[in-house]
DNA sequence: CGCGAACTTGATATTTGTCAACTAAGGTGG
DNA sequence: CCACCTTAGTTGACAAATATCAAGTTCGCG
């Protein structure tokens, strides 16, 4: 395995010294795939697990009417399908939304490791509920705040699960998402997306230009959106580092 | 534990009669809580495993500004706080939405169950992963689905929720809920929601009154907003008296 | 029978969608 | 390195969905 899912798993403040030297250990076969590849479809059921070690991939669902909505964003660390098995088969599709490189891990990999491994199953099955903490902020989001808080909410959850896995800095990070990938995400048309794009540049809140996003004053964006980080579930941070008191 | 739970993970097809019977015998205290009163609070790391046996709850987060998101519905036989021990709060709170009947489970006969119980563990999990399954949907759901049909996919979803516990027929449900709820639940401010349920029912496709909703053609209702039950992931039922011809 | 909560209705404002045309950017073969 | 071509981004005009406000009306219950 590689360095983002560790650097992920950190933050469930679950690992030591040894979960880490077992996750460095695991053996893992890398692919590259391009952008816009399904790497599961509605219906599969997964023979191993996925993991994206580079670039941005999507869950999403078609909907009736042929859109695509896409339900969460896979970034580095994240995985496409660890329970699934439980599941008799995927209820939606995973796609690329830039060229990634995936990680395979054969599923009994996964299975001998959580059979013996207390701490990482714990710290994976922490990753799941963050996930679903997720999916149930988003919902609020969408449901609560104007489009333009939305696409704050959105890029000040994603500055901070970039900078987990040291792919943000303070205040930016790169973003290969197109405008229309923005609207599946938020469930607006893309015209409506580069508006709002326009207004929160013109508040001079942020600025996305050339597949990046540079944030302009971060406490400003979060007081804009009223962003509270508690879904995300990580440990705080002590200083700058990632320094996990061990429970 | 009580029936509901019981029949709704028969949906997940792990039980045996054995794993039906530990669950039947395992000790559990139940309370009535009047509607409106929060079960568990954001911020709360709860002591007791909280199981739904009668009436509605939900979760939900108070936005900033003051509105009330609903991101789930719990009716009997769901859990209100399964994993939280994981992470380390709550992210969001839980409250009735009519009278309930809670039952309190000690952490300690969960984990009992599950470190016991292999297929039992299973069928837990494959209820919090529907849980997740069920999060995806309400997102695509609001994301792409005029407000008429966020509200028939609503009701499609607990048709069949409800009458896998044994409290819905083959077309209509006891439905305790305002149209203030209903509102919070699809973003959609209360007045909205009563122009919806007029519309609805001009078109003939389901009447509610008096706190039961009743459908006129669930097959008619299920096309007018595109439902795919797979979310769900129940079992298809055998002999069952509702050939469900997937959609 | 009366009171408060829930529901209903009309008028108007705001947000967001759709369509269609146009401009800018990135990648490829020559 | 340029010409071209495709995709992504931008703009304006207009239409549709939904919110807000305010004033009723009905329902359920003590």
């Amino acid at each position: 395995m590689h360095s983002p899912l560790i650097r992920k798993l950190e933050q469930s403040g679950f690992l030591t010294d040894v979960d880490r030297e077992t996750l460095s250990s695991v053996p893992t076969h890398a692919r590259r795939v391009e952008r816009q590849k399904d790497l599961i479809r509605e219906g599969d059921r997964p023979e191993n697990v996925l993991l994206v070690l580079e670039g941005f991939a999507c869950r999403y669902k078609l909907m009736p009417g042929g859109r695509r909505h896409i339900m969460a964003l896979l970034v580095p660390g994240d995985f496409c399908d660890l329970h699934v098995a439980i599941l008799k088969q995927m209820d939606h599709g995973i796609s690329t939304l830039s060229a990634c490189t995936i990680a395979e891990i054969p599923r009994a990999t996964v299975e001998e490791l959580t059979d013996n491994h207390r701490r990482i199953t714990r710290a994976l099955w922490w990753a799941t509920l963050a996930d679903e903490a997720t999916l149930r902020e988003w919902l609020a989001n969408m449901g609560q705040r104007d489009a333009n808080r939305q696409m704050a909410h959105l890029f000040c959850e994603l500055l901070l699960r970039l900078q987990v896995v040291s792919l943000a800095t303070e205040d930016a990070f790169d973003f290969p998402m197109t405008q229309t990938d923005l609207g599946d995400v938020l469930g607006i048309s893309g015209v409506h997306v580069n508006r709002i794009l326009q207004e929160l540049r013109g508040e001079g809140l942020l600025t996305l230009r050339r597949r990046r996003l540079e944030i302009s004053d971060v406490a400003r964006l979060k007081a804009y959106c009223g962003f509270n980080a508690n879904y995300l579930h990580m440990v705080p941070r002590v200083n700058g580092s990632s320094h996990a008191k061990s429970l």
